[in-house]
DNA sequence: CTTAAGTAACTGACCGGTCAGTTATTTATA
DNA sequence: TATAAATAACTGACCGGTCAGTTACTTAAG
């Protein structure tokens, strides 16, 4: 009978499969906790639990797990939104609601939720990451928001103005709770997010819906 | 007649009491540009016109030349609106009108408006310097807000809601803008700023305040 | 089946460069 | 001259990335 490795003890297996994963796993999980470049590509190693050339059989550079983290990881989320909204039967504003309360649960409880703090962090010292984060997350998502809005406007649910600000607006308190959640959470007050969120919805659509015909 | 090194050409000038503020303001402008771990002690040296050993004569470390940043030149802004509420005469929401649109205009065009960026991406790394942040601007600029909004709900003038819920929302899209604009603006599409506020209050305002009692 | 030769996954000591902070020394000024 | 202010050379720790060598696994000849 052959005997491998992993029926012995021995230092460590090939696992040439297994191991990229494993890598960009380990290294999304520095990243949230100490940012990218306070991230020590020994500790990602060790992590991963393989050596620090090892790293590097696999990714180019440390830069490049970075941008391969949002690439292979974020982008199937912004598909799923996609799907969600083709799908979806009802008025504008009931789309809007749906997509935010329905993000925002999943994004909340994905540990890629990491992911726009720390672009936003080390944007500065890698625009090509910022820049790629851009245009395959952030103006897709919104690009998303604008055209729901824009039918709510058409169709004189919604109040006439501009909808890429509106998308904005519609947007920020999320990412802002998003963002506040990895950075001052642990100084500040507690904040319960699903009923802030239940309020920013209310706010917002009663703000932008047309007003009642028969209001003064 | 005693010639001053001043009146002369040399290698420097005694200057002590000039160099507090001029090693702050390179400081603040170099964390701006490449954010406080990037940033080296050397090029604040060379920026603010002195030598490294310098920086050291007059503060004990990189983290304390930060922290003296948030204190000495953040709080006096806060100080400032706070003034500004008190001697204010009118409506619940004209003041919150008056002070989004004033704070923001500001701090728009303040240097120090880049800290909140830099202190949310370093938070991680210092939490010092983000507890103290959080307690002595967070907190009381949103204890400003919270305090206008709970007193137009006294008077009737808002809906019934969570006022601390309410003062987070009012402020997410202003601070979310300030953040974009030091990390993702310049590869992301370009934002009128001002009307982007006018429509956030617009949508805000109208949402919160009670409906017409005329409505449906 | 056995095993020796071959392959590729993996290791970890090491290197070159960087940088916060220190100190021996020089210079401006009272 | 005395000394505070400032300099510039220096130190030592750190870290991304490399590479010569090691080991798990594969394969093919005997």
């Amino acid at each position: 009978m052959i005997l491998k490795c992993s029926e012995h003890q021995c230092r460590w297996r090939r696992r040439k499969e297994a191991r990229p994963e494993e890598i960009l796993d380990a290294a999304l999980d520095l990243f949230t906790e100490k940012g990218f470049s306070a991230t020590r590509m020994a500790d990602v190693a060790k992590k991963a639990g393989v050596s620090k050339g090892t790293l590097y059989l696999y990714f180019e550079s440390k830069e490049i797990i970075f941008k391969e983290l949002v690439k292979t990881m974020m982008s199937p989320m912004v598909d799923e939104a996609e799907v969600a909204i083709n799908e979806f039967q009802g008025s504008s504003a009931e789309l809007l609601d749906k997509m935010v309360t329905g993000w925002w649960e999943s994004f909340w409880h994905n540990k890629l939720s990491a992911i726009p703090k720390l672009i936003i962090s080390e944007a500065g010292n890698f625009p090509e990451i910022a820049e790629f984060y851009v245009e395959v997350i952030v103006k897709r998502v919104r690009g998303l928001f604008e055209d729901i809005i824009q039918q709510g406007i058409d169709n004189k649910e919604f109040k006439a103005c501009n909808n890429k600000e509106a998308a904005r607006l519609l947007m920020a308190p999320v990412i802002q709770a998003n963002i506040w959640k990895f950075s001052l959470k642990p100084y500040d007050e507690a904040l319960d997010e699903k009923s802030y969120i239940r309020l920013h919805l209310e706010i917002f659509l009663s703000g932008i819906k047309k007003d009642d015909k028969h209001a003064k």
